[in-house]
DNA sequence: TTGAAAGCGCTAACAG
DNA sequence: CTGTTAGCGCTTTCAA
């Protein structure tokens, strides 16, 4: 194992004083051009690079964000992270990415972890029963919570996703081709998601003069389970003829479902999902949802990360879209 | 902004030394059992974390893995981070994901900086035609290349994907259906996959007795628009009736070539995709694939990059499997 | 059982 | 223009 290579160890290998390296390395002008040259060939040479622990220590920024997200293999939080990572990268940062599962003690030990290295900033999708943010942890972390957002106890970014109108147009869609049984499939009333989402729903019902039937509405924490299972039942038990879904991991559980159905039947419901991966346009001539526009989302989170102004609080919210590819009449 | 709780600053609160807290804090016997309650009682009130900068700096390791992929919107790519995040959470350490969208520049960029937080290994899709691993930067690090594999100068591991089998089959599959114009979309032979996948499918060609006809051939930098721009000029200009894709980018934008056929066109088309998409299974009843065991792939990965023992050159190598789901006959 | 000193790599603040 | 010192937070080594 070769040791490694320092400013003072170049320093050393030149025959001069560590702090002259230093100089030299960070453009300081107090440095003759003859040395300058000399360190810098030598410092390429022998591969030199900085210890960013040793910026830390000094109280420098550690250009490292801290990314929570409930997994990365649903198209909608794989391209959040996408463009996340890419326009951090561009922007010199490191991105950690912690999976929590939706697991409130999963979120701890990462938001833990990622104050140990002292991460400038934590983007997080909150999972629904955890703490509120008052976790001393957090105290050093500008936050950001994405998408859904926890009642909040200390200043907390968020960039959210405003659903309301796109979900009540699809409400109106199905109405309008005479489906009276439209199940909804949601989070539960624990994050500022699942319940707008629901109201929004239920406006559209009252919009479209349809009476709201609790038996057609389930809420719960989500998952891709959950929507399969809570598809299922609405979709037999309960004889939904549509099902719009109200979350991402729940939209392609349900989708799960809802391919299950025997052709004959399938032909004759309606499904509307939530979020908008790129095989929806290729599945069955095309599934209708609510589009929510990730890099918007994305470039805004990257903002509120870099903004040097600490407008804690702030709160920013892009406009979702009922996307039409065509759904069944009854 | 309250000042970072130190060993010392906990210390200066309880009138004593700060290596009686750090004896404490890292379970060290030697310590009264008043003053050690004391201290983790004052500890955990004030929200003490270690700081990782100062144990990066006296030597210990960082617990920081960096996972290089070219995206993280493929699902391959997904479903790999997705798994090697989980369990790297599970043990305790951090991963930091840099994209380099398969361009070599920035996945120096990206080597570099994870050289100067001393992430102890680095998991890499090796992007075409970058330098040879022998980059100063990489001395520190394990290194750990991942389905692709790049001509050799130092030492470093390998998890690889054996598809050769799984191609042939889907070739023998193709033919007896009666297809005799195959085309071939892959990466080209700078890399180990781009040779292997085209030497497999021209194997399978051989036991098929059919011709190599270098007309249906494609192999370039493996990319979505490449993948779908070769797949229209194989469907258009060259008349093939079968495609075999090598490459998961390849895949995705061939099958978009695919799916905009005319409907009639495409009944009497087969496409192969390579790697096994959730949706794959729902477009146009089913397509057929070359699989790969990607949690096999990840978790090999974490043994690898968690092995105290340094088996430097260490290489994996895990079968894929062809997924019949149905081809047209001609 | 406790404490003091030293050093990991780096730079701000002072000397020269 | 160049060098010395000190200190960021922590643990190892030695001393009390």
């Amino acid at each position: 194992m070769a040791k490694r290579i320092t400013i003072k160890s170049i320093a050393r290998d030149l025959g001069i004083s560590h702090m002259t390296v230093s100089r030299a390395l960070s453009n300081n002008p107090n440095v003759s051009k003859a040395t300058r040259d000399a360190i810098l060939a030598r410092a390429r040479e022998l591969g030199y690079v900085k210890s960013a622990a040793a910026s830390a220590m000094r109280g420098d920024t550690t250009r490292i964000v801290g990314l929570l997200l409930p997994n990365i293999v649903n198209e909608f939080y794989a391209r959040f992270a996408n463009t996340l990572a890419t326009t951090c990268g561009q922007n010199g940062l490191h991105l950690i990415i912690h999976l929590t599962n939706d697991d409130p003690q999963a979120e701890n030990i990462a938001i833990a972890r990622l104050c140990e290295v002292q991460a400038m900033a934590v983007v997080m999708v909150p999972s629904p029963g955890g703490d509120e943010l008052g976790s001393a942890h957090l105290r050093a972390m500008k936050v950001v919570q994405l998408i859904r957002q926890r009642p909040q106890v200390r200043q907390a970014a968020a960039v959210l996703v405003n659903d309301r109108d796109a979900i009540v147009q699809a409400v109106a869609r199905l109405a309008q081709l005479g489906h009276r049984s439209i199940g909804y499939i949601g989070a539960d009333t624990g994050l500022s998601s699942g319940r707008d989402r629901l109201a929004a729903f239920q406006q559209g019902l009252a919009a479209a003069g349809l009476p709201v039937n609790p038996g057609l509405l389930r809420t719960d924490a989500p998952s891709f389970t959950m929507g399969r299972d809570y598809a299922g039942q609405l979709f037999t038990a309960e004889g939904a003829t549509a099902i719009l879904c109200g979350g991402f991991e729940i939209s392609n559980g349900a989708l799960n479902a809802f391919m299950d159905l025997p052709r004959a039947r399938r032909s004759q419901c309606a499904f509307v999902g939530y979020g908008d991966p790129s095989f929806y346009g290729w599945i069955d001539g095309g599934l209708s949802t609510i589009r929510v526009p990730v890099d918007r989302l994305a470039h805004q989170t990257l903002a509120v990360v870099t903004d040097p102004d600490p407008v804690d609080d702030a709160c920013f919210s892009f406009g979702a879209e009922f996307v039409d590819r065509g759904l069944s009449r009854i």
